[in-house]
DNA sequence: ACGAGCGTCGGGAAAATTTCACGACGTTGC
DNA sequence: GCAACGTCGTGAAATTTTCCCGACGCTCGT
């Protein structure tokens, strides 16, 4: 490892999947891993201290998710090179991290040259995206699949993650300061622009498109 | 090495999460990873032509996933001994597992001494549970919420297995050969029993129980 | 054998929700 | 200035959900 190597810092919290990456990237000459962090509030704290030429980041995580980290850091250094790896092999995902400014979006599935693949091309200012999501990418394209956080106004929008989040019509009614006949008419006007018929349906939509998280669940 | 190594066999569809299990378990003495299958029936398959001392297995899965798996394989052999070992820090997916004959549970999340101390236990022919796990063990059993596959009767479990699939009450109705009716009573029965107010609810207990996953969205 | 209990199936009617049509108001952009 | 649009709300119709009920068949304990 001469001083010259690239550094590297992970994110990820799973620590026997730092421990895969670090093997993986070990191999790889020029590459050095100086720091892992387990949350996004961690890897935002080490990567000021740090500044490593590259972050590698997973989406799924306690406290402070990937993306939002991405934001941070971002906002703080906008040179910054951010690799999402994350098992999530969804095209809403890789949207949203792209626009919040990652520069390249790797799922776990891949095989491990893939992924040193795209640390390569990060390092180099290349976008890296595993050809998988490449893939989803172009169906939902092709399934004119409405994007939830493109046909929404933010209004609508707002509804929508409270339905997702809350109980009742009246809630939300309460919470926004609405009648909650606005929350009704809103709710069924967000269905018919997402183009789904029912509740179940809206709930199954927000998933694919990862605005609602299997570790979202809470309130258990 | 010695030949009196006990054997393990690594079944996850993340590359990189099967070297960090190797990376861990080739510090400890004693055991020996001789196989490793990306999805379950490649872990089946492998599991009778090596008859390994132990599987250590993710759940979420492409195709036939890790409970399946489990099912399959101890079915075959009673004596199997699996850990299961995954990102899903979730009573409801462990219940499941465990009722499918692991003798495991560990989330990803543990540190390395945790994995490494399940797998000892196992096999000692004890029971492992990671210490999050008991934790949401006990909450649930606190909050008395009430475990679908329990409190459900097998007709009211495929009326809300249909719903979390298909779309309508009148399609389900005509699968089911029964009046939309019958299914439209019965959703608000399941609710009912359910304690949910909302199909928005019903959908998230579904995910929260892992009756539904995140990879199951299919039809995107 | 028999009644109690339960799962399944559905009808009827009340209650609640969803949907649709419409109007008002403020902002933005041309 | 005015057209387009987002937001908020009303009223009435359409639909769904819920609740109450009865029927049928099965199992189980006595």
């Amino acid at each position: 490892m001469s001083a010259g190597d690239a550094t590297i810092l992970l994110v990820d919290d799973h620590s026997v999947v730092r421990e895969g990456y670090r093997s993986v990237l070990q191999k790889q000459p020029g590459l050095r891993v100086v720091a892992e962090a387990s949350d996004g509030a961690e890897a935002y704290r080490l990567y000021k201290s740090e500044a490593p030429d590259l972050v590698i980041m997973d989406l799924s995580m306690p406290g402070i998710g990937g993306i939002e980290a991405v934001r941070r850091i971002r906002q703080r250094d906008k040179g910054a090179k951010i690799l999402i790896f994350t098992m999530h092999q969804n095209a809403g995902f890789a949207v949203q991290a792209i626009r919040a400014g990652a520069r390249g979006y790797v799922t776990k599935t891949s095989p491990p040259e893939t992924l040193v693949r795209a640390v390569m091309d990060v390092l180099a200012g290349r976008i890296a995206i595993s050809p998988d999501i490449d893939h989803e990418l172009a169906l939902s394209r092709l399934a004119g699949e409405s994007s939830a956080a493109d046909v929404l106004t933010p209004r609508e929008f707002e509804v929508l993650r409270l339905l997702l989040a809350e109980r009742t019509t009246d809630e939300i009614a309460e919470t926004l300061h609405v009648s909650p006949k606005t929350v009704a008419n809103l709710h069924s006007l967000i269905k018919d622009k997402l183009g789904v018929g029912s509740d179940i349906e809206l709930v199954r939509l927000a998933l694919r498109q990862g605005l609602l998280t299997q570790v979202d669940l809470g309130d258990a």
